[in-house]
DNA sequence: CTGTCTTTCCAAAACGGTTTGGATTATAAT
DNA sequence: ATTATAATCCAAACCGTTTTGGAAAGACAG
């Protein structure tokens, strides 16, 4: 670490106080014109930057939003993912905020730590949940602090939800019907963990679906992945050693799908024709597998700046036109289901 | 934001001053055993936290990493971004650090000014470098400042350069003996922009390659796309709209072989069989594209904890063992380029 | 009993900003 | 000339920690 050039510095050199020269970099309008122009000019020569620390101890905030990211296996590379905090840092950069991430798997000890040295140790304005529980302690937990936060999809909680939803209802009754009327009867489910409020939202769906088209739901044909390609991977290689295996297979998103396809192609299905796979999030990529792959698009890169909009809102206290976005995702047809 | 529990509150209620708190919970062996039992379940029973930003400014560090991710375009979601940035995620959290993450497009004002406010405002202990050019402005900086970095490759400047390299050299060889094997001899490059390391390296190689193969190199079959998909899309399009096509396509990264994959597909080829595309970077659903993707594949992840664990050696400032990891990509041959 | 160690604790000084509540001077109004 | 007003500036308090440099008290040795 070089010298450091604090305000002090910048004060001394043109024999003002830290007071003045802290008010003119600030826009203050007690500051003489002239002033204010050299000021400025010369914290810019002297490459001052004010610190942040000090900054955000004075202020008591920090500028910075947080995520952390709910991941199991300490290996977590979904494009999802990536495109989230594509839009999240965007988002917030273009607030001129900072986006702090990290990683702890979901109900973790380590999880409640992070939030903890995050939340109360005052690290973070405000967070993004993703991922969320049906019940959901961290709700609870930031609900109870006052703590500023928007999540992806609301929890069972008894808060107030500020967020965005994504409603699954009309896309999967699209689907459903697709599938059928492409033949298919033994549909099978793959979905993720029972607690996420997505697996809850959709494989109820799913099954609403079945029921109102009077198709049977075989629970054997319903199986617990993880969310990722491996999971979706094993989940399919089981169900398609089955005695009676399914001939559609619905996955709770794109990844576990993709999993899916690997799997299928491995027990030398031909894909479309012997078995069809349609996943969830439209994930940039999933147009390009093999073979293409249907899907019900949501704009993730759109949620997630949205998601840091609304919680900026939050944070700044004012009047909030929105507090709560619905959406529907989008059914988009190919090839890995028969086309159209 | 609920009412703060400061180090004061704890130390009031044990009547103890907050000196001996603090060094209670920071483990010194100046307090009684039986105090520091009493000092800690007091606090945990409060839920204190230490504010960050009063600890960060009297400690003179921040216990934070940081990443600025240069994308031109708003709107990125490379799967080897996913990748990357979860590694080195795990690796700070591992280790206790927080990482912050940010975008502004290579070489703009706005960046300058995220490194400024980054650096020298003391937000972060050091930071990762991706995409290195050539010449790299940032390199210099950071060099200058003293500031501690680590970069995956190195640019050309002159600088003790601590980081990881990928050596295309072998790799390169492999693929266009392979290709050449298979019969190509148009065989075009879709590249990136010029002045980056990357680009730079990779290029290198396959001139190389194919001079020794005494393979003529058509400069027309030579374009420049940006890394995403959408630029290879755009390329390969071009490509094969010339009065005389490649037959092979080598693009610097999956994401561009994946759009040429897509625009292979709109014109109507048999992929593997009347044209043929390899990547670079073996990203996780490149065996998954349609046709499955020949490619370089190197170990986002794992470079990317190499790169943290390097920086934090950097931070501690003791002795480092290790500060250059060189490494070769392994060619994974798939359908893409017609199997083996 | 005196002096020297240990053990245990703490007052006060940083860290580098922002903000409060004037002080000073110049200008305008009476 | 005096008073009110406006325009500039600043000293000092404050944010919540960590760390320095002892102080106090008890144990022990001579």
């Amino acid at each position: 670490m070089p010298v450091m050039i604090t305000i002090r510095d910048v004060a001394r050199r043109l024999n003002l106080s830290i007071t003045t020269v802290s008010r003119a970099l600030d826009g203050y309008d007690d500051v003489a014109e002239e002033t204010r122009r050299q000021v400025i000019e010369v914290a810019k020569e002297m490459g001052y930057t004010p610190n942040r620390a000090a900054r955000e101890l004075r202020r008591q905030r920090t500028d910075t939003l947080g995520y952390i990211l709910p991941a199991d296996k300490p290996q977590f590379a979904d494009p999802f993912i990536a495109e989230f905090i594509a839009g999240l840092g965007d988002e917030a950069a273009a607030n001129n905020f900072d986006l702090l991430v990290s990683t702890a798997p979901a109900e973790s000890a380590q999880e409640k730590t992070l939030y903890q040295r995050w939340v109360q140790g005052g690290k973070v304005d405000g967070l993004v949940l993703n991922y969320t529980r049906l019940r959901d302690w961290r709700v609870q937990y930031l609900a109870g602090l006052k703590k500023p936060f928007v999540s992806l999809e609301r929890s069972l909680d008894a808060v107030d939800f500020v967020g965005v939803e994504v409603d699954p209802g009309e896309g999967y009754a699209e689907l459903i019907d697709y599938l059928i009327g492409m033949g298919h009867s033994r549909i099978a489910y793959v979905g993720g963990w029972r607690e996420l409020k997505i697996q809850h939202d959709r494989f109820a769906a799913f099954e609403r679906c079945l029921n109102s088209a009077a198709v049977q739901i075989d629970p054997t044909l319903v199986l617990e992945g993880d969310l990722t390609l491996e999971g979706g991977y094993q989940a399919v290689l089981r169900l398609l050693s089955l005695n009676r295996p399914p001939t559609a297979v619905v996955c709770v998103n794109d990844l576990t799908a993709i999993g899916a396809l690997h799997a299928a192609h491995e027990m030398g299905l031909r894909i479309g024709r012997d078995v069809a796979v349609a996943g969830f999030d439209g994930i940039m990529g999933a147009a390009h597998t093999n073979p293409p792959l249907t899907t019900l698009d949501q704009p993730v890169y759109t949620i997630a700046r949205k998601l840091v909009s609304l919680l900026l809102g939050l944070i700044s206290g004012g009047e909030m036109p929105e507090r709560q976005v619905r959406l529907q995702p989008k059914l988009m047809i190919r090839e890995s289901t028969g086309g159209r």
